[in-house]
DNA sequence: TCAATACTTAAGCCAGCACTTGACAAACCA
DNA sequence: TGGTTTGTCAAGTGCTGGCTTAAGTATTGA
């Protein structure tokens, strides 16, 4: 299956956007370990329901959690499609770095 | 060797903000490819030399790359160890949402 | 049915951040 | 030596983004 390069980069943008915020990387931690009411997330972060709220609009947005509601409690889980868009972009990074080292290897060889 | 877990998280935030600009992402990929000068990466960017080297500071402090300043010219170079410190973090959350999923077996399975 | 709980939504505040301008310094070159 | 290139630094500007408050809706339990 494949993706445009543009609906890729968005992902990631929005992503790297999401996690580049202290409060839901601690969000995206918590979530690591068990899935957790709103206002179970926002007690120990000491914000308001509301902002954390705000948070996770934007962590879903992304791809990274996922929530439900049921009843009057919005459980919210880890996505981990979401961590995959990151593990791929990073080892995508990581092989073009490492190609352009073999290409300057050849080169050095040749001379 | 061992880092403190507030000195591994400060290298994480740091690293996350510096990639939560698309702009310096575009900085990261171009140097992917191969090392460049500050000019060099401001010219298809569409924004001012001093603007790309306030991103410069900020992906160096991150330590996502680094730069030599040679004659007049400043090279920036990607520093790889710099994607291996995000790999790291994606992985360690990775490992711990498996992990909650293999209690979540035994513990259906003892039922 | 009444009150408490859990979340939602909108509006506004304010700090931080990306970017610019302008003035400067150093290196290169004709 | 004078002009061009390349980068540095400081100050200022405008906008984004995280947060709050306040008022609302839906669900739950006594």
């Amino acid at each position: 299956m494949l993706h445009s390069a543009s609906a890729q980069s968005a992902k990631i943008a929005a992503t790297f956007h999401a996690l580049g915020d202290p409060t839901r990387r601690v969000i995206v931690e918590k979530l690591c370990e068990q899935p957790q009411s709103a206002s179970l997330l926002a007690a120990p972060l000491g914000i308001t329901v509301a902002a954390v709220v705000q948070h996770l609009a934007i962590l879903e947005q992304s791809g990274l959690i996922r929530s439900e509601k049921i009843g009057r409690i919005r459980t919210c889980r880890l996505e981990p499609s979401g961590l995959k868009t990151l593990e791929d972009w990073v080892s995508q990074r990581r092989t073009l770095w490492e190609r352009r080292l073999d290409k300057l290897g050849e080169v050095l060889d040749e001379e």
